[in-house]
DNA sequence: CTAATATTGTGTAATAGATACACATTTAGT
DNA sequence: ACTAAATGTGTATCTATTACACAATATTAG
C-alpha cells in the first residue's frame, strides 16, 4: 500500500525520496485533560519517561495505531488513563516541527478534554498521573507548554459561546461555584449580577428547585445543564 | 530512531504491534488556497490523479517530507503551485479517519490560504489547476469537501475578527469592493452605511486620498490597509 | 449638452447588549 | 441574639447594532 500512496501522490514532484523515508514519520495524539478543583483549572500530567525530559511532566499522548482514526486515538487514550468515557474531547491543533520529538520525527494532533474531577474518582493506574493547577505550570516536557497553552487559549475562546464549561462540573450546582469556573478559566473576575443575567439569557440552565446543603452561609439555588443542550 | 520512539512511548502499553506498522501513516498537508473575483470566492483546485476520484477534483496536497515541518510543506505546497510565497497561509483542522485515503493510510493537516487572484497571474504551471467557485462545489476527492467547509467556517468566524479579508484583494481597494468581498465569503447581504461605520471603527484602513477610475459611475475613495495591522 | 444610470457619501432614531453599582435576606456557627 | 458569609435582585449609563433615504458625482448614450 505505501508505494501507492507515493506513486500516486508524487506525480507532480521531481526530487527522488526513498519510500521508506516517508514512512519515518509516526503520528501521535495528545490530551490537554483538564478538570475544576478549588477554584482552579488543572491539567493531568504525567511524569516524562525520556532521559532528555527528566523531572519534567507531559500531556497524556501515544502513537496513533494503524487501523485506527484519529479521534478514536485520542479516545483511546483518554481512556486508558483516566477510565472514562462519556467525555468532552475536541481536536484543537497539530504540531508537527521537525525537532519537536528528540527520538525522531513524530507530528502530534493536540485535543482537548473537560470533565468533572470530583464525580469521577479516576483510576489513577499508575501514580505517575497528577493534577497541576494550570497557572503553576512553567516547563513540559516535548513542546507541551505551546500544546497547552493553545488548548487553553481554544477554551477561553469557546467558553462563552458553548454549554463547555458544565463538562467540569457535577449535574448540580450553584451559579456561585459556575461562577467561579469562569472566573479560572478566563482569568477574571465577573460581577455577580451581570453573570448571573448573561448566563440566564443564554437558555443553558434549567433551575432544580432544590438548595445547596452543607455550606455556612445562605445556600444558594442549585441548577442543571438543560437537556436540549448539546455542546 | 524509530525503534526508540516506539520504545519509549510505548511503554505504558500491554498490545503488540510491529514496529513497521507504526510507520504504515503518511502524514500529508492540504491547502484550501481562497481567492476573490467578480463577486465570488474561489478555491484552487486540480484534477485528481486517481483511478478511484476519475473526473473529481481535489485541493493541493502532498506528503509531508521527513525533514520537514508540517508548516514548511504547506508553503512548499502553496509556494510550488502558485509560485507565490509571503501569502497568509494557516492550519485550520487534521483529517485522520483510516478510511479517508483509497491507497493506504494517510493523515492530512489542512491549511488555508487568502491571495490576491488578479496581482498574482499564477503560473498554472500544469494546466490542470483551476479555480472554482465554491458555491458550485459539489463533489471533491478524498474528505476534501468537508476539509473546505472546515476552512471556510474557519474563515467565516474570522473575517470580522482579524484583517484576514486584506489578502485577497490588491493593495488599492474601495469600500464597495471591500464590502462585496466580506458579502462573498459571509453570504449575506451587508446594509452599505451600517458597513462602513464597523469597518472604519477597526481602524484596519488608510485613506490613500485617491479615489477610483474607470468605473462608469461616481468614483470611490481608494483605501489600503493599515500598516501597523498583522493578522 | 442633456438626460439616464449607477454608485458614492452621509446621519439619526430605535433597539439590544454590556457595564457599574448597593442593600436587604438567609443560613450556619458561636 | 449576634456575627460571618454568601444569596438574590434592579436601574442607569454607555456602547454597539440595526433600519432606513436622499443629494452629489462621474460615465454613457442619445
Amino acid at each position: 500500500m505505501p508505494e501507492r500512496i507515493i506513486t500516486r501522490l508524487k506525480n507532480a514532484e521531481t526530487e527522488k525520496i526513498s519510500h521508506q523515508d516517508y514512512f519515518n514519520i509516526a503520528v501521535s495524539v495528545d490530551c490537554v485533560i483538564l478538570g475544576y478543583e478549588n477554584r482552579e483549572l488543572k491539567v493531568l500530567l504525567i511524569k516524562s519517561d525520556l532521559e532528555e525530559f527528566k523531572g519534567l511532566h507531559s500531556l497524556l499522548g501515544d502513537l496513533v495505531r494503524p487501523d485506527e482514526d484519529l479521534d478514536a486515538a485520542s479516545y483511546r487514550v483518554l481512556n486508558e488513563r483516566t477510565g472514562l468515557d462519556d467525555v468532552f474531547l475536541e481536536q484543537v491543533q497539530t504540531f508537527g516541527n521537525t525537532n519537536r520529538h528528540p527520538s525522531g520525527r513524530v507530528v502530534t494532533t493536540a485535543y482537548y478534554s473537560l470533565l468533572d474531577i470530583r464525580n469521577h474518582r479516576l483510576q489513577l493506574s499508575n501514580n505517575e498521573l497528577s493534577w497541576h493547577s494550570v497557572h503553576s505550570i512553567k516547563k513540559l516536557a516535548f513542546d507541551h507548554h505551546a500544546i497547552l497553552q493553545s488548548c487553553l487559549s481554544r477554551l477561553r475562546e469557546q467558553v462563552m459561546e458553548r454549554p463547555l464549561i458544565f463538562n467540569l462540573l457535577s449535574t448540580k450546582f450553584s451559579l456561585r461555584e459556575l461562577q467561579e469556573v469562569y472566573e479560572a478559566i478566563l482569568g477574571v473576575g465577573l460581577d455577580r449580577r451581570n453573570f448571573r443575567k448573561k448566563i440566564m439569557l443564554k437558555d443553558w440552565l434549567t433551575d432544580l428547585k432544590e438548595i445547596e446543603t452543607n455550606v455556612p452561609h445562605r445556600p444558594g439555588r442549585l441548577y442543571k445543564l438543560n437537556k436540549e443542550c448539546k455542546a
